[in-house]
DNA sequence: GTGAAAGCGCTAACAG
DNA sequence: CTGTTAGCGCTTTCAC
């Protein structure tokens, strides 16, 4: 490859200055030229100069694989993600790379579509890749044996947005059950009755389904129970829900099916963007009126929910906070200085205008 | 770190197998480990079987960045854009983490914030990190010093979404000239004569401005290019003009402007999904009605667009198809295997709800 | 203040 | 079919 250099126009320039050319140009050491270029240990004023300047004219460039081999660490980290296009990864995964970037480390993203095997390739090439540490988004609820290697974690780990059952390592996640309790109060406040949850089941599988699917993520059973938990307390009654792959058809189909209940429901919760999309749909093709016919609160505060009519109330969640959480809680475990548990952060109701009050005068 | 292994309980575990432990472990020499793991060479069937009962004993998982350095191949490549949070580019962004994995390459991504300075040290990054190669959407429609180290390319780059003056690679981006053009016709063809454009120019610094701001990129000046020789074509009246930062608020303030106009714009062309937000909250802010008092395309086709009453009309850009175009070209130029130059993707126009038909009855 | 040398883990000649 | 060996480019004791 490099060696037809010189001879075709195209031909490869030669190959990138090591650090041996510059310690030769600079008539030192490659002890010495390394010692002026990372700037430690002890170098005469005139020496560094030198070292320096012969870097510059040879544009040097540290082969940072070679210090990483010998130093066993890549300053890069692993961000693995059920799907980087979707909004909410998408800011997440770019508050991490940020933050990761302040400190030093680069990010190599991977795709698992949710699916648990291309989780386990997906960290089985990052581990190769050797890593220095991991996020990961885990697409089972209950699996782990991928993270350990021998009774130990392979690599230092942070699980965000969902907690995976008896990993006892860092997570940074919402408080999704009470965002979901919240908005459910409000939606009995107003005097709704008859209330549908519209539930994305992460899960690259399945359509629409009436019971809780198997192996759903704690994020979907966080906000399912949440809900339930307000219903209880005020005695109101169940409401009807629909398990709905995170599709637009899925949601669309879902909403649908909400909407046809014998008593109409009047007030549905969907759990993020794709099934608020979903209600917007079936309700724009039933000739309901958001915000009047149906009341509707999502998850996530997309920047159309509140440019729409009449713009849309949502239980937003601090996304770029929760990506940041999540690369200073890695940073620190690589680092070994302490080790945090859990991060929840707080979701917040934004009331906007997509619920309506039904409220009966008071008899 | 290491060397309090077996002491506390969270003590680490003796560090991951080596090729050497494994070779050991089957009574063989490293070489005949390696063919035997690497599937080449000549290797004797048993000795394979033992080598291989053997790695999976130690949990063997070999060390890509020593590989790496002997082989001078990271198999990774870099990914540098604006922001990995606007959708655009986590869905580009996702179809070249996709392609690349395919082809055995993982993926680092970096933000630029449309920074000229990050973008610089992005690359500087990602070059010690010895990619293999690099896919940029640049910020700058003239600078490309950074990717050049002496008279070469320091590395095979492919653009994506915009081009650059002067630099002779491999670019991936859409036909945004022919469908800006194609939207401002279906304004005219539909009878409107005042027509607004809001563009957003990428740029993170500045506000809302009427004259076209210096060093804007190629898919600006391209979509304006598009829109103005509709216009011209048909001898139709001068467009209204905003450039405006990528920012909801900016583009609001934007639309507030265009709609101000004298004889009021009926029509407006919004260039990206936030201008088309900022369109609709002005408005909605105006008690004006979209698809009825003012009409409305965007480019993107989000997944909200056809949620929204009315639907929106778009100019669709293959935005998937553009990064597995990116990525398939990268490796190819990766791979050394012929110079693909140019790829220009067509736009496609889909006419929802959102323009009217003014036309007066033919006199 | 500077240099010599060992070695990180792997692969690819080259022998045998 | 299998083993020996020489580095890839860098950092880092340990001498001087």
């Amino acid at each position: 490859m490099a060696s037809k250099a010189g001879k075709k126009d195209t031909g490869q320039s030669e190959r990138p200055a090591r650090l041996i050319d510059v310690a030769q140009r600079a008539e030192v050491s490659r002890a010495t030229a390394a010692r002026a270029l990372g700037g430690y240990g002890l170098v005469g004023d005139e020496t560094r100069e030198r070292v320096l300047a012969a870097a510059r004219e040879l544009d040097y460039s540290a082969n940072v694989v070679a210090r990483a081999m010998r130093a066993g660490k890549t300053q890069t980290i692993g961000v693995v993600v059920a799907d980087i296009s979707n909004s909410f990864f998408s800011h997440a995964t770019g508050a991490i790379i940020d933050t990761a970037a302040k400190a030093g480390y680069v990010t190599l993203v991977l795709n698992t579509d949710d699916d648990l095997a291309k989780e386990v390739e997906a960290v089985r090439v990052l581990v190769e890749k050797r890593v220095d540490g991991l996020i990961v988004v885990p697409s089972s609820p209950t699996q782990y044996d991928h993270f350990v290697l021998k009774g130990e974690l392979a690599k230092p780990l942070v699980l965000l947005d969902r907690r995976v059952e008896g990993l006892r390592v860092p997570a940074a996640y919402t408080d999704d059950r009470g965002g979901a309790k919240e908005a459910i109060e409000l939606f009995l406040a107003r005097g709704h009755v008859h209330i549908g949850l519209l539930v994305a089941t992460a899960a690259a599988r399945g359509g629409v389904e009436a019971s809780q699917p198997e192996g759903v993520v704690s994020t979907v059973t966080d906000r399912v129970a949440g809900a339930l938990e307000a219903i209880k307390a005020h005695r109101a009654a169940n409401p009807a829900i629909r398990y709905s792959r995170s599709t637009l058809e899925a949601a669309h189909s879902g909403a649908l099916e909400l909407l046809a209940q014998k008593p109409r429901v009047t007030a549905i919760l969907a759990t993020n963007e794709e099934m608020a999309l979903g209600v917007l749909a079936a309700c724009g093709e039933l000739g309901l009126v958001i915000g009047k016919d149906v009341s509707l609160v999502s998850f996530d505060d997309t920047p159309w929910s509140k440019a729409i009519a009449p713009s849309m109330s949502v239980v937003k969640r601090p996304v770029s906070e929760l990506g940041n959480a999540a690369a200073t809680a890695l940073i620190k475990a690589i680092r070994g200085e302490g080790r945090s548990r859990k991060i929840e952060l707080a979701t917040q109701l934004i009331d906007r205008g997509s619920v309506a009050n039904v409220l009966k005068r008071r008899r």
